[in-house]
RNA sequence: GGAGGAGUGCCCGAGUGGCUAAAGGGGGCGGACUGUAAAUCCGCUGGCUAUGCCUACGUUGGUUCGAAUCCAACCUCCUCCA
């Protein structure tokens, strides 16, 4: 193991960042003498970011409590052009306004884990509109195009397995190193950055910026990428029954949030307690070494942490408790995601299989019908199973709600308003 | 520009005139077992005002009693040649 005298690239061996690095040991003794500025580019094809981008936001994260300046590069500009890596799938074109109001999205996320200001060490937001819309073709190819060989760029991973495979390459695609590239030099020339970060499938685009930073600044820039994360079991970090696991509260929960992490398989709770929390590395030792059922008392820790670094710790707490009601006591626990509905519907009554629909918990009368049938349908703990059932204020229990179940880990409470 | 090939449900992929809401697998959901885990086993996996109706095999037309399957044009993609 590489000893690294940075603070900052301590952290990150130590709790798992690292997947590849250009020139670590001058990366790491300029980390040691200086604030250094770093960024990582993130696009706006949504309106809010996922799990996915975690390990990203928490290596900012780390970088600001090391003592270094990260920046947050909006990919407003690339979102623009519409990245074209889906091979046939064209994607739909985002308009302007789409992609500001992503933009804006996303922004939120970011300022709940860096401090943003003018400081020396205070993060910075920079989007890549700003320069890459004014770009005039001739000028970009003579001033950058020239310093890239075509014979390079052949033998990066990304351009030669396609190659190799056979698969359409469009001269688009193709580009997109040049973009990016520039972007790292620009940011470069701007802000005094020197190192950007990001997936492990953006080494070569970096790298592409590495090497502009030399031929046009004159200046060793640097790269460093984390492992594509994956769960233990192989499949992509961030999907879950209900779809993208979103960071923003408005598009999952804090408490759906807190059930994600609670679910982590058993192999990837030390892993995860590593990235996505900041305890300590002797607690999540202590937390690593529990056994069976012990380990549960690790997920709840890294749902807790996890969630609190998102949302807040009061947040946090209440999705603990909630979830401690709901599936300890088994009780139906104020907290859990709550649906409103209008009174007088609930007077008339209405049919189980359009309430699931309502709730959000199944996307069709006709899935309702079938999770009836296999008998997962409970309202207030009850089974239902008959699929002309009504619910009305009869169903109403003390608290003023009514609890919809399905399976036994989804529930959510309609309340009549 | 020329020749050839391909487009099927969330994904992969079978299907070459009725038995096809479309094999099989993956994924997902539910159940059993557990520890709100993994692995394993079982069931489900187009919509609806539901013994019926509607939508669906790139798009639009056509042939036919009947088309994912045949024909035409178009769109998109791939391969090879120039």
């Amino acid at each position: 193991m590489n000893q690294y005298k940075s603070e900052f690239l301590k952290v990150l061996q130590e709790r798992g960042f690292i997947h590849q690095m250009s020139n670590a040991e001058a990366l790491d003794a300029l980390c040691a003498k200086e604030t250094v500025t770093a960024y990582i580019g993130f696009d706006c094809t949504a309106s809010s970011l996922h799990v996915g981008s975690l390990v990203q936001i928490m290596m900012l994260y780390w970088f600001q409590q090391c003592g270094h300046r990260p920046i947050t590069l909006m990919g407003s500009g690339t979102t623009r052009v519409g990245d074209p890596t889906g091979k046939d799938e064209s994607r739909k074109v985002l308009t302007d306004e789409i992609i500001e109001a992503n933009k804006n999205g996303i922004k939120q996320v970011f300022e709940k884990f860096l401090t943003y200001g003018d400081g020396p060490q205070d993060a910075m937001m920079l989007d890549n509109a700003d320069w890459l819309l004014k770009l005039n073709y001739m000028e970009f190819l003579r001033d950058v195009g020239r310093y890239f060989s075509v014979n390079q760029m052949i033998q990066r991973d990304s351009v030669r397995l396609r190659l190799e495979r056979e698969q359409h390459l469009s001269f688009l695609e193709f580009n997109y190193m040049l973009l990016q590239g520039y972007d790292y030099l620009e940011i470069h020339r701007q802000t005094g950055c020197r190192l950007q970060m990001g997936g492990s499938d953006q080494w070569s685009n970096i790298l592409s910026g590495v090497d502009l930073g030399r031929r046009l600044a004159d200046e060793e820039l640097f790269a460093l990428t984390t492992p594509l994360l994956t769960t233990a079991s192989g499949a992509k970090m961030g999907k879950t029954a209900a779809g993208a696991v979103w960071l923003n509260p408005d598009m999952l929960s804090p408490y759906d949030y807190w059930q994600f992490w609670r679910n982590t398989e058993d192999a990837d709770v030390e892993r995860f307690l590593k990235l996505f929390t900041i305890l300590p590395m002797e607690e999540i030792a202590r937390l690593a070494a529990l056994e069976g059922a012990g380990i549960n008392e690790a997920k709840k820790v890294l749902a807790t942490e996890a969630t609190a670094m998102l949302h807040g710790r009061e947040a946090a707490e209440a999705a603990a408790e909630t979830a401690r009601k709901a599936f300890e006591e088994g009780a139906s626990a104020a907290g859990l995601p709550t649906v409103m509905i209008a009174r007088s519907e609930l007077e008339a009554g209405i049919g189980v299989l359009g309430l699931y629909v309502t709730a959000g918990l199944c996307a069709s009368n006709g899935e309702t019908r079938r999770n009836i049938k296999g008998g997962a349908v409970k309202v207030n703990d009850k089974a239902v199973t008959d699929h002309s059932a009504t619910i009305s204020f009869e169903n109403v229990a003390e608290d003023g709600t009514i609890k919809l179940s399905l399976g036994k880990k989804k529930h959510v409470l309609i309340k009549p308003v």
